[in-house]
DNA sequence: GTTACCAACTTATTATAACAAGTTGTTAAA
DNA sequence: TTTAACAACTTGTTATAATAAGTTGGTAAC
């Protein structure tokens, strides 16, 4: 089933059936993952690779590319390219939420919150119904904040929050993370449920999340009820998909 | 903090700041999400857009590559640029994954299994580890099998299952969802442990999948126990991340 | 010693050009 | 009528070339 790849450089197309530019990407591929470039470790440089696999630029560019696009290398305009760190932070969803940060300090990370919106707005018609607002006056509070993990950008929320708690508690959210605030303010919740998905970074997000365009991104979206099973926030948690996963439990089987 | 992009066709690099086909492709971004490319349709073709822009084949095929990254379109060798599809079908996690077919299928799912390898063999520390198994004699049964959902590759599943259990179970497992098999013959699953995450397609992903190389997947990997607190199995689920998405529910939060 | 500048590296952008290869409809031969 | 070949489209691959722009270290001026 895998298409044969080899080093079959001074060959043209037609005799390989491969591109050369996936020849070749799939030739440092090997060095990755064999441990031979080691995370954090410089990849040649385009002039390099051009003399060892003797072909053109953009044939090398292109083969860095899909090293790129399979998230194994990162490219820094200036200094080089760069094998990528697989490591990856878990966001425990066994738990509840309130203790997110506590659990992630507990494993040794620095979490800072910044805050970059926070108005009350008219909704789409999908958030009007999520959190069954009036549709004749249909508004939230909208929250947008960057979430630092150990300085770095990590993590975008966009969360829409019922107007009287919003507007009642605004000074905390401005300042911390969601759950916490809700649950010391006795607004208790009895219930997340939530989408995961993929996506990949739009130019705002990447902007946001100082990644390239189209760099893999896991959404958590989520809506919090009540005891009353009334919803209180919607909202979705945007990291680089590179860096964060969920880990989940499922009992009683 | 958004880098204004806008038409600036006839202005040096160095005037625009932005590059060009960040530029034409921001552009095209603005039509697909307006709906003016409604998904399914067909993107001008190079040609047309070279034209249009007035810019050169190199440039509009950059620009091109942005909105595939993004998700927002996929490339026909000798047919076109279309847009794509963004609708989702989601697994549930709520409940038990002993009907995740009948599940999807309430869904108007269509559901099929292609059992690609299923052997015993000598398994990794990681997963030695993972199940338990005496590490004088690690191995399992390695079960490699393709999910077609309405007779499309949507998701690639390697489960490595304990030999007792793989041998006795061969034929159903070849032929059957692994977790109703083992509720069948009375191994009782009490609690799954699980991790949701991102990664790109490598070659042989991007092979079973048919996608290209470095698309988004979402992986499930996750182990069973029994109420003895004892592995059963263990597995990975890759599925297209553009196609696929989890449903989890937390109560008692 | 500190600063400013520059040279030499790095990757990024963009153009032109030629050929390969997949798709589709038309046209000509059987 | 069916089939085969081809023309005209599509995207994919690859080379060469020039300029832009970010990084780094050395060198000369202060």
């Amino acid at each position: 089933m895998v298409t044969s790849v080899t080093n079959s450089i001074n060959l043209t197309y037609k005799q390989r059936q491969v591109p050369l530019h996936l020849d070749i990407s799939e030739q440092l591929y090997q060095r990755i993952i064999s441990g031979d470039y080691l995370p954090g470790a410089k990849l040649p440089s385009e002039r390099e690779l051009i003399l060892e696999f003797q072909v053109s630029r953009i044939t090398i560019r292109k083969a860095i590319a899909n090293l790129v696009q399979q998230g194994l290398a990162i490219t820094h305009q200036g200094k080089g390219v760069f094998v990528s760190d697989r490591r990856k932070v878990a966001y425990n969803l066994s738990d509840s939420l309130i203790f997110l940060a506590e659990d992630l300090t507990r494993q040794g990370i620095e979490l800072s919150l910044q805050n970059i919106t926070f108005e009350l707005v008219t909704v789409s018609k999908e958030v009007q119904k999520t959190l069954q607002l009036k549709s004749n006056n249909p508004v939230a509070y909208l929250q947008k904040k960057l979430l630092l993990i150990d300085k770095v950008p990590g993590c975008v929320d966009i969360t829409y929050i019922l107007p009287n708690i919003g507007q009642k508690l605004a000074t905390e959210l401005e300042q911390e993370m969601t759950f916490p605030v809700l649950e010391r303010n006795n607004f208790k919740i009895d219930r997340v449920e939530a989408i995961i998905e993929c996506t990949n970074a739009n130019l705002e997000l990447s902007e946001y999340l100082d990644v390239p365009l189209g760099h893999p991104l896991l959404v958590y979206r989520h809506t919090a009820y009540t005891h009353q099973n009334l919803p209180l926030v919607y909202g979705e948690s945007i990291s680089r998909g590179d860096r964060f996963c969920y880990s989940v439990s499922q009992r009683r089987f």
